[in-house]
DNA sequence: CAGTGGTCTAGACCACGAA
DNA sequence: TCGTGGTCTAGACCACTGT
């Protein structure tokens, strides 16, 4: 059986990206809606969930339904490939002395407690934050934080380190796919229903000790995160 | 105002963080949790699904609402440390032979129609599926399929051709965080709700052609992407 | 204040899974 | 077949936004 809240969204969705309802505009109002498709209100309001899950839709209480404008999306571009095209965000970053704590103490691999510096770093392009960033940095490794970020991903806390004699020899990117804490959802701006790329990077010195560990959160629609790989051969070709 | 579906998840939560509800255990039927909470069906079950996106509960149309099991992830480990810790995935295979079309075969670089090999795997663990990646290669490159995969990422396909003489250069490796296509959420037997990783791998060999392309499906809350980076001199060491 | 979306209900009926 | 969750409705009332 056809189910009508999957029906209407398809619909729907046909004249957004056909272009019968412009990018940017405003919906008609659900009752409108509703009545178009002689369904109950409760099920047209279904099928927007669907199509905002889709990132077609934006839903604003008290204003109505938007369709959403394509979003351009960023690139996080791993650790390596520092040859990066202009990522173009404006970055703002804020500083704050903290207590090693949970995931982030057992990345450092220091005890709970322990003295740390947190940068938090907020990339924006076109009004909207695309990226948020946790950098931690035990307090032994006082960094003088730079008064403008480059790097979205807090890489001038690492270049600060390499200029302060740091050896890195490893870095591991461990990459997952979640919803958002409360938190997150606010500071990006995203509902609690948009799946964010989370990363978690660890960089370790050549003495085998954790020096930095960053915590990463892109919106799923908005970002992407790219890793490249050059084989053995390749790398030797270069040098 | 307190949303009371709101209200009424934070209590089930509660519940089973608790352990009052055992993990893999069935809740009440519905009609009694509603009862309980004095709220109508609907709002029942509105807390049911944010318990569900949240990963702890789990929906069987009739059959009923489970407390669910504390999933293992797996992880995808890149495609340089092939040092990888038993990923211990049971892996089925399957071959097609299918036209160029889309984003494969704009990532190949091949004009649409192009025949090519396609390599289905399914990664599954403790009867659950837990990956699933298409592999694409063109015809010219005829890889025998082996009969048994080893690897759910597709690397045999890649070793077969590095044993039939192709040289590897470079592989880059996109990641995105989505919800799946309803494809894809039949093959991983999870929800539209569930967000999954996507991975985009091609690689190139020393010609600049891109010889493989593969596309894999992660389901966010059972699996991660681990990526490894060694520094230059990191390199020089081992070699 | 008017317009719009958000929450909630009670009850009807459909679809799935297991016995 | 029976018990369960899934879809749907009509209408009430609350909360947010802009004038």
């Amino acid at each position: 059986m056809a189910i009508r809240y999957q029906n209407v969204a398809d619909d729907i969705r046909r004249l957004i990206t056909s272009g019968a309802f412009a990018a940017g505009s405003k919906l008609p109002v659900e009752g409108e809606l509703a009545a178009k498709y002689r369904v109950g209100l409760m099920t047209l309001r279904r099928a927007l969930d669907v199509l905002q899950d889709e990132g077609l839709v934006e839903k604003h209480h008290g204003r109505g339904n938007y369709v959403r404008r394509t979003l351009q999306r960023i690139t996080y571009t791993g650790s390596r490939d520092s040859g990066e095209a202009g990522v173009c965000l404006h970055v703002a970053v804020e500083t704050a002395k903290v207590a090693a704590e949970g995931t982030v103490s057992e990345l450092l691999g220091v005890p709970a407690g322990r003295p740390l510096t947190e940068y938090t770093y907020l990339g924006e392009r076109d009004g909207l934050p695309r990226s948020l960033a946790h950098v931690y940095v035990p307090r032994d490794f006082d960094v003088l934080p730079p008064g403008a970020a480059v790097s979205p991903w807090g890489d001038d806390v690492r270049e600060a380190l390499v200029a302060s004699g740091v050896a890195f020899a490893t870095t591991v990117e461990r990459v997952s796919a979640r919803f958002p804490t409360s938190e997150e959802a606010k500071a990006l701006r995203i509902t609690a229903r948009t799946s964010v790329l989370a990363i978690e990077r660890t960089s370790i010195d050549v003495n085998g000790q954790v020096v930095v560990v960053a915590l990463l959160v892109l919106p799923g629609d908005r970002a992407e995160a790219r890793f490249v790989t050059f084989s053995q051969a390749e790398l030797e070709a270069t040098q």
